[in-house]
DNA sequence: CTTGCACGTAAAAATGTCGTAAAAAATTAG
DNA sequence: CTAATTTTTTACGACATTTTTACGTGCAAG
């Protein structure tokens, strides 16, 4: 999950809205109202959501056209918000594409823990590739395990920040004073030679010769480049 | 999905499971019965399955942990039925891995509906297998059941859940944080001496020579990290 | 040539984390 | 209720990481 879920909730009664909106945010989701379909519909098209929370009963019009309408461009999970508990407009809603229907009324909790549910397996996000290759190296951020030549090599917490950091920024130069700030603390941005030490032992760690850094480069009075191509 | 869906459906009576069967073939699924909890678990050790159906009161033990068991090696949906209504009773199957939760009674209808928009929205993910062997030890997730050189291993429940945890993650770091939450609970993610005494114990009873751990290592002021290869 | 500065390396000192054993408390089984 | 098992707590030595210190190198300016 990259960053704050965020949650469209698509709902004409204020208190309602007001009570799922808290209920997400004790979730810490990033929460986004809509009072009538054509709005839900409008933010739903601005992308990035999580998950829809939607109320079949609306006045302008039937939440299952909603569901449909949502479906012809997203496959982000649609919880259904409904007073009616015939079993035909669960079906015909589950069936137009909604991922679970709950009645109302319904407890803070239950609501919560099926919203966890439908977003634990989100298959929304297009994440930048979890491995970097550069020389010998092979970096995979998503299990935090760097190889060399095949074999684990193993980096202090410290040191795999620092690498993290410079990976995630290629060929750019990182000045000393952001490096330090974003690894030891904003009080630590004159403490350079920390710096010296730990890219000293990334070059140790990484370089194929670390008396002659083809990867990380020192810009003197600066900072450090990470570049990728030799 | 390719093919006519597996469904597996664990409970004990007898109508219910004909119920469920005979709903679920009307959607041209393949229906796999089971009984109890334990045969539940070796039938879906077998793997290939589309969907779980389950029954939360069984005689042999509670749903709940056939949802964690389960969930140590496959991602595919699980649809519990239950006659309870509690809802703190649902928010612990859903935190469990469970996708959606049905109380009894409920209507051929709904059930089919559900189970499509299950079986629809999450494709049958991989899954590793059930059986996990590392050194001299064999791990069968399905019975539960660890040996080590053949002979069986006795595992406490927390040690076990520890256990499958790092299993379930292969090569992975689970960071202190991640662990503590997920097996202690959300409010002791602070309390790492807990890990340090768990690890301790599985390697004690895991691994070849427990003072130089070759698959339950340290990353220290991280997490752990499980290695399937020396 | 000398001086001053920024950087790189190595190793010691300080700090923090981890592993283990064993006792106390809680839970479960009989 | 008692016994056995499991979980929680505590304490301390061993170990890993971070921080500090010291010294060597290269380079550019005076």
């Amino acid at each position: 999950m990259s960053g704050t879920p965020r949650v469209l909730i698509v709902e004409d009664e204020a208190a309602i809205r007001q009570f799922v909106r808290l209920a997400l945010e004790a979730d810490a989701c990033q929460v986004i109202e809509a009072a009538t379909l054509a709005d839900g519909l409008a933010r739903a098209g601005e992308g990035g959501l999580d998950l829809v929370v939607l109320d079949l009963g609306l006045p302008d019009g039937d939440g299952i056209d909603f569901v449909r309408a949502y479906r012809a461009w997203s496959e982000g999970p649609v919880l259904i918000l409904s007073a009616r508990v015939e079993e035909n407009r669960k079906i015909d809603a589950l069936d137009a594409g909604a991922d679970d229907y709950l009645t109302k009324p319904f407890g803070v909790g239950e609501l919560r823990a099926r919203a966890r549910a439908l977003m634990r397996r989100r298959p929304r996000g297009e994440e930048l590739p979890p491995v970097i290759e550069f020389g010998e190296v092979v970096v995979d951020l998503s299990r935090r395990q760097v190889l060399r030549r095949g074999e684990p090599v193993h980096l202090t917490p410290i040191e795999y920040r620092l690498l993290a950091m410079m990976l995630a920024h290629p060929g750019q130069v990182l000045t000393q004073r952001k490096l330090l700030a974003d690894i030891w603390g904003p009080s630590y941005v004159e403490s350079s030679h920390y710096l010296r030490v730990y890219v000293g032992h990334l070059r140790q760690k990484l370089e194929d010769d670390p008396a002659q850094p083809r990867h990380f480069l020192t810009e003197t009075g600066i900072g450090y480049r990470f570049q990728v191509t030799p």
